[in-house]
DNA sequence: TATAATAATAGTAACGATTATCATTATTAC
DNA sequence: GTAATAATGATAATCGTTACTATTATTATA
C-alpha cells in the first residue's frame, strides 16, 4: 500500500495558515474554533485529521502537555515552557539542542528519532 | 480550606509498593490490574485518585506519553526513552540533568519549577 | 469541457483515559 | 465504644481523539 496522492484542500490551508499566523501552540479545538469563522462548515474531525497529515508531512510538530495535544507550525529545534497557573506554553530560548541531540547518540538505548524537553513553573505574568 | 489529615489505607500503600517494585513506568490500568490479585476488590478510580494523591506528596512522579500517563516510583533526576514501536518506556542514562537545570534560571520565562526530557525512537529489541 | 476516479469533507458515533459522584466501609481521635 | 471523617468500590460522566459513512470537491484524462 503506497501512500495515496493528496489533493488540495480549503480547510487543510486554512487550517496551516492559521497555525503558521500565532504563536501560542494552540490545541486542536482552538484552531477549529478559530477557521470556523471563515469556514462555517468546518468540521473538528477535518482539523484533526488535517493537523495529523500536516505533522506526517513535517509542516508542523506537536507536542502532548498536559494530557492535550499543542501544534506548532515553527518546526525549527525550539524548547517550551509551561505555566502551570495558566496552562500557557511559551517558546523558549533554550539552545541545548545540540547538546542534547550529540548525547542522543550515546545513549545506547536504541535508535533516537527525535528528543522533547519541557519545561515547567510559572510564568512571569501569574508571578 | 487546609489540606485533610491523610489517614492509612491499605490500597494506597499496595500501589506503591507495587510501582516501586518495577521498573517499567507502568499506567494506571497496569497497576490496576497487578494489585486486583492482591485487592481483589480494588477499583481502578481508587489507584488514579491515589496515584495523584502520591505524586502530590513527591513519593512519585508521573509523565504523560503517547496521550497516557506513566508512573514512576524513581523521584531521582533521570530522563526516558519512549519506544514509538513497542510503545515501552525505558530509563536512559542521560547525565544532562545539571546542565538543563542551569540553564532554567536563565530561560528568562518566569519560575521554572522542573522540566523533563523525553527521547523518541525504536528500542534495540525492536530494531 | 464532460466524465470517471478517488481524496477530502461534514456530521456523528465510538473510543479510551481520566475524573466525579455517592452510598458504604475503614481508620482514627476521643 | 462511639463519633467524625477519610477512603473505598461501583458506576456515571467528561474530555480529547479517532473511526465511520454518505456526500462533495479535486484532479487526471478522454
Amino acid at each position: 500500500m503506497s501512500k495515496a496522492i493528496q489533493k488540495f484542500s480549503r480547510q487543510r490551508e486554512a487550517i496551516y495558515k492559521n497555525l503558521s499566523s500565532r504563536y501560542d501552540h494552540p490545541t486542536a479545538e482552538q484552531i477549529y474554533l478559530d477557521v470556523k469563522a471563515e469556514i462555517p462548515s468546518l468540521s473538528l474531525g477535518t482539523v484533526y485529521r488535517n493537523l495529523s497529515q500536516l505533522c506526517t508531512d513535517n509542516r508542523l510538530q506537536v507536542f502532548n502537555c498536559g494530557g492535550i495535544e499543542h501544534f506548532d507550525a515553527n518546526t525549527d529545534n525550539h524548547y517550551h515552557f509551561f505555566c502551570e497557573s495558566c496552562r500557557k506554553l511559551y517558546d523558549t530560548n533554550s539552545d541545548t539542542f545540540k547538546f542534547i541531540d550529540d548525547e542522543s547518540e550515546n545513549l545506547n538505548v536504541g535508535q533516537v528519532r527525535t528528543h522533547n524537553l519541557m519545561f515547567y513553573g510559572t510564568c512571569k505574568n501569574c508571578l
